[in-house]
DNA sequence: CCGGCCCAGTGACACATGTCACCCGTCCGG
DNA sequence: CCGGACGGGTGACATGTGTCACTGGGCCGG
């Protein structure tokens, strides 16, 4: 029996999901989180096989969760499950020990299988994911640059952006402008979605 | 017995929501479609009493197929069901005659009822939505103006956005200009996002 | 202990953007 | 038939941005 708990903020698709998966007559789902705190509190209390997660919740997203429990040493292994197929987010769940990384776009029965397989102690990345975050490179920003960038995909100006960070206008541009340039883009709009594309952000 | 088809581009989703509903005795899920399209053939084929659809998916969004089949006075009833609950959706949503809509992140009861509920001949609108919707307003922009806030989104300078559009650059200026003003925004990135959660994009 | 990177800043310059006033033509409704 | 909205445009001006060069301090790894 795999014993399974589900995070995932909508609540509709985590019912459903739910209702999915308790088809299989060797899948248990023992627990339900709609948000990383709770899910991270079940996965403790029940350590069970598997925790199958959404990347975007609130409160702790699935990456973070992914990483504490592998900090702690967790016997549970980690599925993502996402709508992203950012190569940040897939190089960020390498590096936290996740076992399965699968988008809501594959089929169900794709799902199922990788469930079987990780259970059994494999690993299941699909290999055009992990191709796109090979030539994606990794995070060329600095956390500074994050930081200002984050701020300049809201709108606000260099000036405010400044007084956000505590630090002077020109700063700011500077920050924005190598920015730009690491990311290949010729303004601070397209800088942002670049790198929010490559779930740098 | 209900009949219902379903339209949801991510293939888990659309499994997972199969999945719960098929456990309702009185449902019955007479098609699946992936996008707009394959929706609309479906409805048509089949005149099912429910199409529950997302919104935003390939070749034709939930609320083109809405209107498409309002105009065809199809007895199909339409219930949306989306991630997002920007005014703009709404709006478009009640003026294609739209029967139910529905967030993700409802219960998964609530949906079951809203679907009985609307083949009994009913309509469910929350009411935190159509209040916010109400809040919001209508859309201020004109059509050139969206168009031009669209490109700007994307990074795109005056002289750019002015070539894709066959405009002079001063004449982009002016629309970016006015669609701020009018969205109270202080730059096109914030119009461009205010417009976005809008719906109005 | 030195080179290299990050953080933080300044000054100058070119160019882009935001704002305003004012222009024309078209089309539509009162 | 006239006013008003929309599409499209110009010119001028103030600000905001993007780019570059150059300065310094702190910290880390070879």
């Amino acid at each position: 029996m795999i014993r399974i708990v589900l995070a995932e903020d909508q609540a509709l698709v985590l019912g459903a999901i739910a209702a999915l998966l308790a088809l299989e007559p060797d899948f248990r789902i023992v627990g339900r989180a709609a948000n990383g705190d709770e899910a991270l509190a079940l996965v403790r209390d029940l350590t069970p096989d598997i925790l199958l997660t959404d990347i975007e919740m609130p409160s702790r997203t699935g990456l973070d969760c992914a990483q504490i429990l592998a900090a702690e040493k967790a016997r549970t292994a980690v599925v993502i499950v996402t709508t992203f197929a950012r190569p940040g987010y897939l190089e960020r769940a390498r590096a936290a020990g996740v076992r399965g990384y699968l988008l809501k776009d594959t089929p169900v029965d794709d799902l199922v299988a990788a469930i079987r397989a990780i259970a059994a102690g494999g690993r299941v990345i699909p290999a055009d994911l992990a191709a796109a975050a090979w030539e994606a490179g990794s995070d060329p920003l600095t956390d500074r640059e994050r930081d200002a960038l984050r701020l300049a995909e809201e709108g606000l100006s260099n000036k405010d952006i400044a007084r956000r960070l505590g630090l002077s206008p020109g700063t700011v541009r500077n920050y924005l402008s190598e920015a730009a340039g690491k990311l290949g883009a010729a303004n601070r709009i397209e800088a942002g979605r670049t790198a929010r594309a490559n779930g740098w952000l």
